[in-house]
DNA sequence: ATGGTGGTTGCACCA
């Protein structure tokens, strides 16, 4: 089984690009973060028609997150929707999607970004981290898979110059330590092993030329539970699929299981 | 600085 991720930066301005990225990678379960669309929203038929089923949840214009598998898609869980003192849309906010796809749950994460260091968003994002891995823990010991964008750069190595985010999020010491956490309670980085860094990114900025600078950075990881990770074959960032005109501003990112 | 979205069809807000 093939499963990927993707931070997609609009579903509907980019269905041409899903439905050949599905083809090309033959892939099997593909979640989905940003789709920025409404469940009514979502142009469905082309990936129907190419025997895909689709779960989605997300209800405010700049979040959203989808799970599409032609291996089925059971038991769908939306949950760790936003920060309890938002008001609507935003508590709507769906950042996680979870479902059972040939024997496996996948979860489509959309880790909060957290702004700035100083922002209540940024205190956000740590409370939901904690409240994921407490969710978590009860799901290591079957195969699970925390995919998407972790808005996390776990390592110094993880961004193009280290020294230009000192007052950054995604570096940050609590940051990385509630990443840690996961890999702590048994979870493990399943990408990393094949496709290592320096200089290996998933995300590039639209501006200033930064993926033709490759100056980018690591924040979108595949985290396998102890029994998901013993079948794990391969693994690789779709680097091609940033480039171009239309792109993401996200690659995605490819795992093979047994 | 770039790009997507909804709406105030200009512009604010998000990443």
């Amino acid at each position: 089984m093939r499963l990927a991720t993707w931070n997609v930066n609009s579903l509907r301005s980019r269905i041409d690009r899903v439905e050949k990225l599905l083809e090309r990678h033959e892939i099997d379960v593909l979640a989905l973060q940003e789709t920025k669309a409404r469940v009514d929203q979502l142009p469905l038929m082309g990936l129907e028609s190419m025997g895909y089923e689709v779960a989605s949840a997300g209800f405010s214009q700049w979040n959203g997150v989808a799970i599409i598998s032609r291996v089925g898609i059971e038991d769908v869980e939306v949950g760790f929707e936003g920060m309890p003192e938002w008001g609507e849309p935003q508590a709507a906010e769906a950042r996680a999607i979870g479902a059972t796809c040939g024997g496996v749950r996948v979860w489509s994460l959309y880790v909060p970004n957290g702004r700035k260091v100083d922002d209540p968003h940024f205190v956000y994002k740590l409370d939901w981290l904690t409240r994921l891995r407490a969710a978590a823990q009860g799901w290591r010991d079957q195969p699970t898979a925390l995919v998407g964008d972790w808005n996390i750069a776990p390592q110094d190595d993880d961004v193009f110059d280290i020294s230009q985010f000192r007052t950054s999020t995604h570096v940050t010491p609590p940051e990385r330590a509630a990443f840690q956490g996961f890999l702590d309670d048994g979870y493990a980085d399943v990408v990393r092993p094949h496709a290592p860094g320096p200089g290996v990114y998933t995300y590039w900025d639209y501006y200033r030329q930064r993926f033709e600078r490759n100056r980018g950075m690591r924040i979108d990881f595949v985290l396998g539970s102890p029994s998901f990770a013993e079948r794990v074959t391969g693994a690789f960032i779709d680097t091609e699929e940033r480039a171009g005109q239309g792109a993401s501003d996200h690659a995605p990112v490819v795992v093979d299981l047994s």
